[in-house]
DNA sequence: CGCGATTTGTGCACGTCTTCACAAGCGCCT
DNA sequence: AGGCGCTTGTGAAGACGTGCACAAATCGCG
């Protein structure tokens, strides 16, 4: 609480805003704990006891300990953890202080909507730049931004520095258009086209398949339906649901 | 290939279509080797390896291979998997070989994207319904589809069999929603809305956050620009790309 | 000033998932 | 018929993630 200076992880002095070695399921619930610190915050609480904030974010208190403390130590015992200082922390960590510039490839169905999702916007994302293949949908203004075509992303790339490319094409083109996002110099691509990308080692790719969830979804109620006996059979605890990340 | 008879997995006789209890790792990964599959179907492939087929899921071929074993010996050692045998397997275990009606509850900016998504049609989901309480939007017709007020829910759910309800609405009309989604008798929920569902232990609920997976590609984004040095940092694999649902 | 209530941070054990490596099985060719 | 190459299926080991349980630390109060 008395030192305020975010980063001082894992340095010996702090000088180094040196990131510490987040295991990979620690790093895909930060933003849920953000999620939920940023609640408590609105809702005027100044500090969070791990229990408390762990059943905002819906999860075990241990495992949100243990992932807080690959941060450092951000909490006081007998107190629990400074809200506004853990946002700091966490929003540092996951490199939020910076605005980063996204670039929208596809604006059909999907496209649309997400080009227009406030929740970009709310978490620091700008959406800089909507591209498209098909010539009908060229110069189409959607949300204050201009359609351009696909064959300009080197050229707007140039002026403005960019961060996260975001694939809502249909699946048969999304290689190329990974392509064109990795030759344009973009490393990390999310992709919701239902395809496997393939990009050079240093590209970072996450999918989200939104007809796959149905799929798993699908599974279980399958899985109820035949096991229709043993009504305290295994299933999702009450406030226990599985993260897309896990 | 010679019996063709889905779902003798476990059984002695495979008289009872028992479901084998797959790792969950295992499940989130099946629409993905569904998908490749088809994909092989539609090249005109009647066998695949499990090493073909691994890469065109993206997956490690042990991994799949060992995947695959948990549903049963599909396959033919020296040949590989029968193509169209193996779809008909794995969709019988999601259970898709019934068309699942789903209902959708927010026809905001990404509520209007998902009723019209073309991969929940493809992959043998029907959206049914869709809601709203915006007075608004009640009777607007999206894709054929007119919007009911969400107070209709009970009686659309008595009349058609609701599998799946998909949440698309803002954060804080997301619980109220779920709960009527429950009451009704919905067993398996798609949540939309960045917030943490309760619901009773029998209901299955997914999370897809949008904005989650941009936060979690930040991260690595942030750390790649910190590490400037070593160029042979751990990174994702040439076409090893995350999985949502890992 | 000391004590008890409270909460963090973490060592440890357990379960799950992944990966390697190889035996078993299958088809094809000679 | 026999052998050879190829591919599946799986045991075992290692890596990873999870949850318990408790020591260490801090605050408030008498």
């Amino acid at each position: 609480m008395s030192q305020h200076r975010p980063g001082s992880t894992s340095g010996p002095a702090g000088a180094v805003p040196a990131l510490p070695d987040l295991p990979e399921a620690t790093v895909a619930r930060l933003p849920e704990y953000l999620r939920a610190l940023h609640h408590c915050a609105e809702t005027g609480y100044e500090t969070v006891s791990s229990e408390g904030l762990a059943a905002a974010a819906g999860v075990n208190s241990a495992k949100l300990r243990k992932d807080l403390s690959h941060l450092g130590s951000y909490g006081t015992r007998g107190v629990g953890y400074d809200v506004a200082l853990l946002i700091d922390q966490i929003e540092y960590v996951l490199g939020l202080t910076q605005r980063r510039a996204v670039a929208l490839v596809g604006v059909g169905n999907l496209g649309h909507a997400l080009a227009g999702y406030d929740g970009f916007a709310s978490r620091g994302f700008h959406v800089v730049a909507l591209f498209d293949a098909d010539p009908a949908t060229i110069g189409e203004r959607i949300h204050g931004l201009q359609v351009r075509h696909i064959d300009e992303l080197p050229a707007v790339a140039a002026e403005t520095a960019i961060a996260i490319g975001v694939i809502a094409t249909p699946a048969a083109a999304a290689q190329a258009v990974a392509d064109q996002l990795v030759a344009a110099g973009v490393t990390s691509i999310l992709n919701f086209a239902p395809c496997v990308l393939s990009v050079p080692p240093n590209v970072d790719v996450r999918k989200v398949d939104l007809a796959i969830e149905l799929q798993i979804l699908s599974f279980h109620e399958h899985r109820k339906s035949t096991l229709t006996a043993l009504p305290g059979g295994r299933a999702a605890g009450t406030s226990g649901q599985e993260a897309v990340g896990s």
